[in-house]
DNA sequence: CTATAATGCGAGCGATCACTCGCTTTTTCT
DNA sequence: AGAAAAAGCGAGTGATCGCTCGCATTATAG
């Protein structure tokens, strides 16, 4: 104890070089688990694609699980950055403009990356840390919550916290199912047409 | 090739006694499914607990990816069966009655088995033969947009395909968040109340 | 320049797990 | 009853894979 072990603590720390490391390693899962897919996705393999060795691998990240987790992170912060945006440009705005903008970008947000988009939703068990896709939840519900607060006098009678809930469901669905069920390009006619009528949805339903 | 060989063609043939190790198999990938998670799911384990040797499940089962898609499929049957059900009964009903009575079976559906159906949604990785899920999908899209298509002129102008398929995502998406975010027992009172306004959201934007 | 810390290396360990194979037991058929 | 087919058995195998550890290289401090 009196000696100051050089153990690492395992992670943290960063200097130049090991910065690039880190980053490496990310982007070398994103892509293998975009273009092989979860099963295939080894932390032996990633090191290999980051040009690094298993053993830096480790210094930085505890286990193959943290590698994953930080992918979903960045992709998450992607959307919520997005998301944060465009709920805050829209705080002035009457319920029709507002939920035309957000239905716009949630759809935009879902496009940011669809193969990892997909991977991320088909085949990444939701275990452990990985669990924690639901804090993104939580924070878009209480950023809609107080938007439709705020425009309660625009509203019918109705729970905030249910029409909060159901809102997110749908918009979150519409947007989910179109980027994964149309194949690759999917034409601004169709973004047009799915935006228009979810809005419509959504608007009638709040009035 | 003359002499028949007494090779087992790998599952099929059922004579008594084998029927009942088969469902013990999928009966029991089931339970631990539920209980365990999908990572604790091994075959040995599975021929475990349906009391069964592992040689004995891979004379019904080629892998065990074929065990978790019988469970799969299973479940997806049950639900399949009341939504057939439900679509049938409600062929002649107007709009209003025929949404109330499907969104209320989304959520039944849904509550059939809501532990499985979370680790089916959660924890096992869409690959391979998994992938089928889209099958129910289609089939769900298909039935619906005939009876929207049957029911035309009490609805507005619009594309019965894009119609379908916003209904079915906000639908299915409200069924399925309700299910994975209420822990447990969830009260008559809120389902009344979600199905209230589910179909207040879908009615008002056929028509 | 030397000492010390930080970063990087990769062969290999230990554990898990899907799956096989040779054999025994039970059922069916005649 | 006897034979043959069907069903069941479970120790073992081969391969994968997450992760460690002892050492080498590079950067920073004094």
């Amino acid at each position: 104890m009196a000696r100051t072990p050089p153990t690492k603590p395992r992670k943290n720390a960063l200097q130049a070089r090991s910065r690039a490391t880190v980053d490496a390693l990310v982007e070398a899962t994103a892509r293998i688990l975009v273009r092989e897919g979860f099963e295939k996705t080894s932390t032996n393999r990633i090191a290999d694609i980051a040009g690094v060795s298993v053993g830096s691998l480790y210094q930085y990240f505890p286990s193959k699980e943290a590698l994953v987790a930080a992918v979903i992170d960045r992709h998450n912060e992607e959307i919520m950055g997005l998301v944060r945006t465009a709920l805050t440009e829209v705080a002035d705005l009457p319920i029709d403009k507002a939920v035309r903008k957000l239905v716009t970008v949630a759809i935009e947000a879902h496009r940011i990356n669809p193969k990892l988009h997909r991977v991320l939703a088909e085949q990444i068990p939701r275990t452990g840390q990985l669990a924690d896709v639901e804090a993104f939840n939580r924070e878009i519900h209480t950023l809609v919550r107080a938007y439709l607060e705020s425009r309660r006098k625009e509203m019918r009678k109705v729970d905030v916290d249910v029409a909060t809930f159901i809102c997110v469901s749908a918009i979150e669905a519409v947007a989910h199912n179109t980027v994964l069920n149309e194949t690759e390009v999917l034409s601004e006619r169709m973004v047009r047409t799915l935006v228009d009528e979810t809005t419509r949805m959504v608007v009638g339903y709040l009035r």
